[in-house]
DNA sequence: AGAATATATAAGCCTAGGCAAATAAAGCCT
DNA sequence: AGGCTTTATTTGCCTAGGCTTATATATTCT
């Protein structure tokens, strides 16, 4: 464990008191502020390919085998079931994604990406590299490994 | 500066390459989640007093005296001026904002909260850390301090 | 097997943000 | 002053997610 500053006690156990918390400079403002940002590079970066930063996140969870069906992908990402139908309807349009039927079960389909959807995956996850990169600029491997031990923890927190 | 470990090299500048990218327990999709996290439990928080997420922001914004008119608001937080102007029009009609006429400028308003805004405000300061303090259970002080400073670093990439 | 329950998706309605065009008021230029 | 540009806000239209209800299919229980 690390050892405590002198303006720690033991009795302060947690992060923002009311006279030390600025809701613009804590790290809730800023995670927001930084995941606008992100967003936004990503979905300029993604233009060129006519696919937005959500549709991204569906095509990656199928593309890496995290869900083969609707529902799985909402419980994952915590979406709208009637959202998502919406969703991979707009995917399967576009010719990205397709609905397979389940030997098994009738409700459900099995989602697959299409040739087209994976000739488009690896530019996906090569923009989305781009970007974080770009954000992680200055960033040394053990700062970033530590910055996802934070984020995973405040996950587990939740 | 910091030390190199092992496996940086003088020309490994960039955190994620090809091979280690794992977009979904990458920086990326950890904000992401985290977000989603913090905005939901967020929200459960403010329900009782029938505020969301997003009206909370406008409203620290102007409490904090960050903003005095619909642009700079938009502005300092990436919101489009459409959405600003109905945004206003749902708190002002709630009573928790007031739009004053600007003396020399005929084209905006001074924002202003009402009593009722100035009486809700510290509990939405309230809410926010306590949501913010259950996510960070178990950093310390000095674990906090980094991450508030990662994110800064994050966004002046941007 | 039959009934009750759970699961997966879809459709309808509502809300809210993004974009573009419209309006109004400043500011600037000469 | 008159005209051009910029700034601030507003409105209409479009898209997309959230919530609720409906429908079909599985699963479980007795």
């Amino acid at each position: 464990m690390s050892s405590m500053s002198s303006t720690e006690t033991a009795t302060r156990k947690e992060v923002y008191d009311l006279k030390s918390y600025d809701p613009k400079r804590s790290i809730g403002g800023l995670l927001g502020r930084v995941k606008i940002e992100i967003g936004a590079t990503l979905d300029a970066e993604l233009a060129p390919l006519d696919i937005t930063g959500a549709q991204f996140v569906i095509l990656m969870s199928i593309a890496l085998g995290e869900a083969d069906s609707a529902c799985e992908l909402c419980k994952g990402i915590s979406y709208d079931p009637g959202a998502m139908t919406r969703m991979l309807d707009r995917l399967e349009r576009r010719g990205l994604v397709r609905r397979v039927a389940h030997p098994n079960d009738r409700r459900t389909s099995n989602l697959e990406l299409t040739a087209e959807g994976k000739a488009v995956y690896p530019k996906l996850r090569a923009s989305a590299m781009k970007v974080l990169n770009r954000f992680l600029h200055g960033f040394t491997q053990k700062e970033a490994r530590q910055l996802e031990s934070f984020l995973q923890r405040m996950l587990e927190n939740g």
